[in-house]
DNA sequence: AAACGACCCAACCGCTGTTTA
DNA sequence: ATAAACAGCGGTTGGGTCGTT
């Protein structure tokens, strides 16, 4: 299977979007609903691969994005859930209403990950993506290392349901590395004295006790 | 005022995962 | 079972902006 051509192989435009090509993208999402991203360029009378209009869209046109400074609130939240899931931006930002994967890699990239070092915290290493990744009747379990003891379940970017009491105790500063919360994760057992075979499910298990473990309440 | 460096962030690239024929 | 098409994710880039000299 090959990746599609790039934008610029195809003559499309590429760079900063237009005024006139924002109207264009969010006039045809607001007449046909997001999707289809290969067709919509054509459809909507863009020179844009569907790529492009896709990331547009999600970064920047969608009207419930949320637009200013990140607050304390949303800053320790971030933090915390990097220390538990690691560069997952869109799982990560599907806990911040309103904010986009794109801006809070960007934010702890430019922020967060400088202000953790300097107050001298372990910042968790990105992940190496797999290379020849071969999917598998459950192609979304991801091993983080290479002895495919600590797995993590990854799934879609929908928003998070699920119960973190299993990391209550990562959150004190200083406590917890990365490695002791892996472990502790995948010591199988969940908040409901439940044992799993070792896997970290964030879709089901992130949203009960939310606000015991981040310390307020989400707004949903 | 100009030059320079640091920073920010929108956009792109390359890859993996999922769906479908 | 397989491969192609499509969708989405995370890393990286580069142009614009801001602050400092």
């Amino acid at each position: 299977m090959g990746r599609s051509p790039c934008c610029s192989k195809l003559g499309l435009h590429r760079g900063p979007w237009t005024a006139r090509e924002d109207a264009l993208l969010t006039s045809y999402i607001q007449n046909h609903g997001e999707g289809n991203w290969r067709s919509l360029p054509k459809l909507a009378g863009l020179l844009r691969c569907g790529k492009s209009c896709r990331l547009r869209w999600m970064n920047y046109l969608r009207p419930d994005i949320k637009r200013g400074n990140i607050s304390p609130e949303e800053e320790d939240l971030i933090i915390r859930l990097h220390r538990l899931l690691g560069n997952r931006w869109s799982l990560i930002a599907g806990r911040l209403p309103g904010r986009t994967d794109n801006e809070i890699k960007n934010y702890w990239n430019s922020h967060l990950s400088k202000k953790l070092k300097k107050q001298g915290l372990v910042v968790r290493e990105a992940i190496p993506r797999k290379k020849h990744a071969k999917s598998s009747s459950n192609s979304r379990m991801q091993s983080i290392n290479s002895n495919d003891e600590i797995k993590i379940y990854a799934p879609k970017p929908t928003r998070l349901t699920a119960s973190i009491h299993v990391m209550e105790n990562s959150t004190e500063e200083g406590k917890g590395s990365s490695s002791d919360e892996m472990e502790y994760l995948s010591a199988n057992k969940w908040s409901d004295g439940s044992e799993e075979n070792g896997f970290f499910d964030p879709d089901q298990n992130l949203d009960l006790g939310f606000d015991q473990f981040f310390g307020f309440q989400q707004d949903v």
